[in-house]
DNA sequence: CTGTTGCCTCAATACTTCTTGAGTTATTGA
DNA sequence: TCAATAACTCAAGAAGTATTGAGGCAACAG
């Protein structure tokens, strides 16, 4: 990942309803939702500012759009996140290899979830 | 981690001179640098313009500062780093474990390096 | 105590970004 | 084909953010 594209990325994500976007994005899975049903989870943003916020979600590469019908579904664009936290991390074990523990065991919890409660 | 301290993040990281400062202090490891070494890195930054962009950074938690002599030394915060991966993250497992699978296998790949070649 | 170095603070200006509302395009069902 | 639904586009005003330059406070050496 170049600068240029994290620093859109975190642009995007620096704003409160691209943000909650992402994360119901993120929680909704691969297959994602529909633009309309974002607006109402956002609790109720107008149509051109929903187009707003993921059209520049779309072009930072954090979400991915499909049309399907009279909708169009987003989903969240994992590969763009963990690219991101690549970015901001590397080098960070220079001589120091433990400070990278925490971020490691941040993201390990999210396995770890999955991994105790398999068959809830 | 709650949502506002994470859009605080998001925003410090979302600007070219604030990425750049927070990257290098992440390759600087524990030890920091002054401000005025992160000025000169920066390629001559004005001694306003850094005071400005690490007190803005401070206030995002994303880095520490301590008086050192005449020199104010911050550091990257690691823990902040990692909490905003996780916000992230979390949820993003539900039914699906193997989405986080390249997010996760981006940070290993920091740890990997120094076990590769630890005796460098 | 005086001068110098290192950094922070403040105010003004220029710049960017968000929201709103009206209008447009695409898809579907009757 | 006509009407309805879903979402995008555009322009204007409001709000927030960055840079510059002048000035101030703290630490140290002489």
């Amino acid at each position: 990942m170049r600068e240029e594209e994290a620093l859109n990325a975190f642009a995007a994500l620096s704003q409160e309803t691209r943000l909650r976007i992402v994360r119901r994005l993120v929680a909704a899975g691969p297959s994602g939702m529909a633009a309309g049903a974002i607006g109402e989870a956002m609790g109720g943003a107008s149509s051109s500012r929903m187009s707003f916020h993921l059209s520049h979600l779309e072009q930072a590469g954090l979400v991915t759009s499909r049309r399907k019908g009279r909708s169009i579904v987003y989903s969240a664009a994992l590969t763009t996140l963990s690219g991101l936290v690549a970015f901001l991390m590397r080098d960070c074990c220079q001589g120091n290899p433990e400070v990278c523990d925490p971020a490691i065991a941040a993201l390990s919890t999210c396995r770890n979830l999955t991994k105790v409660t398999p068959h809830v």
